[in-house]
DNA sequence: ACCATGACGGTGT
DNA sequence: GACACCGCCATGG
């Protein structure tokens, strides 16, 4: 994978990211597959570590609704407080319902 | 080149 | 759902 390869999924990422509606969330992997490299999972999340606040990286969990970022948001407890304000729910760093809450990036990009 | 480290994921128990 | 394992892959020491 060169530079510019690189570049284009980070973009493809981000573009990902902004297209999550309030209130929904989704996965580091849903996101890599989603851009066309199912294993850069690792990548995505590399990736909003590196974002600068401006796209919604707050609604990006792991598979299995886990806010494995919670530390990653200044104070601890910001993430789960920007998911609560949109009306998720949060418990013991999970979200609630992710069945439900789960917003699939496949099912909304080819169009 | 070797090794440890993750905002990860799938499978089995 | 919780836990343990193992596979994955870019980065940094």
């Amino acid at each position: 994978m060169d530079h510019s390869e690189k570049q284009a999924f980070r973009d493809l990422v981000y573009q990902t990211v902004v297209m999550i509606p309030p209130g929904r969330a989704t996965s580091y992997g849903a996101i890599a597959r989603a851009a066309g490299f199912p294993s850069l999972s690792r990548m995505v999340g590399r990736f909003m570590g590196e974002c600068d606040g401006s796209i919604p990286a707050h609604r990006v969990v792991n598979s299995s609704g886990v806010l494995t970022a919670a530390g990653a948001f200044g104070s601890p407890g910001r993430m789960r407080e920007l998911l609560e304000a949109e009306g998720v729910e949060v418990a013991r760093n999970r979200i609630r319902n992710w069945k439900k809450v789960f917003w699939d990036p496949m099912q909304e990009i080819d169009v």
